[in-house]
Parts: C-alpha cells; sequence; structure tokens
DNA sequence: CAGCGTATGTCAGAATACTGACATGAGTCA
DNA sequence: TGACTCATGTCAGTATTCTGACATACGCTG
C-alpha cells in the first residue's frame, strides 16, 4: 500500500487477479461446453451428482456456488431432459436426493474430457510444487474470507 | 489423474478452488457495498475510472470482465446519477472518454476502504512472499488459459 | 408437549448480464 | 480512391441469476 488515497491498484491486487482468473477460466469452460450444448453451472451440477450422488438440492447449490432456487429451475430442467431424478416425495424431511441418469452420466462424460482439458491447459508451465502452493494459498484466501461471515451470523 | 473415468475429483481441483475462492471474494465484497447502495461492477467500473481517466466504454467492459453492453447500460445509469461525465460526442472516432465527477470519487472513496478491507481480510495468514508467489501463480493460470484463444481468432 | 430456530423445496417477480444486430468511424491494402 | 476488416457505441430482446416470500419438516430446549 503504498499509495494513499489512490485507492486499490489493480494492478498490484490479488483480489483483481483472482476475479481475472476466474473469468478467464469460465470463459474458456463456456467455450469447450458451448459445442455441448452445456453451460457451466448445468456441468457443475451433473459432476457434483456424479461424485457425491444423492446430493439435495440445497447441497447442489453450495456446491455450484449459486443459490438454491437458481439450482432447482435447473434441475428441473435436468429432470424434464431426463439427465436426472429425483423422488416424487421425500423418504424423510422435505429432501429429495438427486440422481444422475445412464442418460446423465454419458452426457457428463464427454463434458468431463472437455473441462479437463482447460485444467490442463491452465496448469501448463507450473510445476507440481508450485500448483500444491497455488492450492494452499486459495484455501487460505477462502478460509480467510469465510472467517467473519461466520461471526455475523 | 490417478483416477480413469471418474470425472474430476473437486476436492482436489485447482480450477474449483478457483472459482470457490472467486466466489467468497465475490460476496465478501456484495456484503460490504450494500450498505454503501453499490454493486461490485459499479464499484469496479468506478475504481477502473480513478485510476485510469478517460477509459472508454469497451475498455471499461474489458476491465470489469463483462460485455460491452452491459457496462454501457451501467455507464448510462452512472451518468444519469452524476457520478460519471462523458463528452456529448466523440473528438475523434466513435470513443467517449468517461471521467469520475467530483461527486462520484466521493462516492468511490468509501467503497475503497470496504473493499480494501476485504482485501486485508482475504491476505491475512499469508506472508508477503505467499503472496507474491500466488500473485504469479495465478497470472501464469491467465496466460496459459488465453493463449489457445488468440489462435483461435 | 409447545415454542423456537434452522433448513429445505418451491413459486413469483425483479435485477442483472448476455447474445444479436445495426450504423458509424478508423486503419489497411491494392 | 474503393473495398475490406476491425473496433466502437447503442438499441432491443433473451437468458440467467438473484431477492422475497411461503409452507413445511426437523432438532433442540424449556
Amino acid at each position: 500500500m503504498s499509495q494513499k488515497g489512490a485507492g486499490i491498484d489493480l494492478d498490484k491486487s490479488l483480489g483483481y487477479l483472482l476475479k481475472e482468473a476466474s473469468s478467464a477460466l469460465r470463459t474458456a469452460m463456456e467455450e469447450v461446453l458451448r459445442p455441448l450444448g452445456m453451460s457451466v453451472t448445468h456441468y457443475s451440477c451433473l459432476e457434483l451428482l456424479a461424485q457425491r450422488p444423492g446430493l439435495s438440492n440445497s447441497e447442489l447449490a453450495r456446491g455450484a456456488f449459486v443459490t438454491r432456487q437458481t439450482m432447482n429451475v435447473l434441475l428441473q430442467t435436468l429432470e424434464r431432459e431426463g439427465y436426472v431424478t429425483r423422488p416424487a416425495e421425500a423418504a424423510v424431511g422435505k429432501v429429495l436426493p438427486a440422481r444422475l441418469t445412464p442418460s446423465g452420466r454419458r452426457s457428463l462424460e464427454k463434458a468431463t474430457v472437455a473441462v479437463r482439458s482447460v485444467e490442463v491447459r491452465m496448469l501448463a508451465g507450473m510445476t507440481e510444487a508450485e500448483q500444491a502452493h497455488a492450492f494452499r494459498s486459495l484455501q487460505s484466501m477462502i478460509g480467510s474470507l469465510r472467517e467473519r461471515d461466520e461471526d455475523a451470523s
């Protein structure tokens, strides 16, 4: 912070760079997913379900970083198109565990290949050690940002 | 990549973590900017103009990672509310250089303090060296992601 | 048991950002 | 000069996501 009242120097701000990186990643993902007729949120939902079958709408929303309302309309679409199934009524409480259909699994496979290629490209030029370091740094930032939120609630 | 066809392990994916960090940062910024009646994009625009007066609509859009159409409606709002001024017609070409008004500068000052506190909180627990390392890693990722885009165009 | 706080699924409306399209001006090149 | 390409500002329509609100279901605590 060498400047007094000149605001935040965007060229040196980690926050700005984080936003820039995230934007570049999202754009790159959109590019490879578009030919498959799939959006990033769309893909995120399927990938989450593949790894943790039975996740509820709200849990999927948190995992994809959208509101549960947004995830709900997406799930309804995916359900209508036959990629996902949910029981008609909850076995316990209101939670409706969602699962991939075989069709959904097939659709996801192609998308995963595409997304993996983007991630590989993103990490090109970084050593394993650098990647591990970046991983820890991002985790540290996330943890620090969330500490205060919990206090507030 | 130790797994065969099980998709991308979200718990170990730098891409997922990047999205998570960016989401946490955006949420934290929204929290501190809301009391000031300002959105993140709103703030980004003002901050960009403070540091690089005379930026055009399209340049601002690129700097804030939105389309120029989106930035255009935002600029029209900011202009109507007296935070920004643009000449009625272009001196050369179609480019209309935008500038902050004194009112816009005052509004930005408060927002900058709030946003800076978020960035400070995010970096708490990281040494200068770690921050520098993270900075280089993010720059590397951005560069790698963009290389291919340029080839495609 | 009754009350309270919390979490969920869902509907509806508002805000936000995007894609598509058009006209205009600058630069390049034959 | 004329044709072509590219970038810009802007309008319109669409899509996506969010905020607000409600009913319901669980767990805890007195």
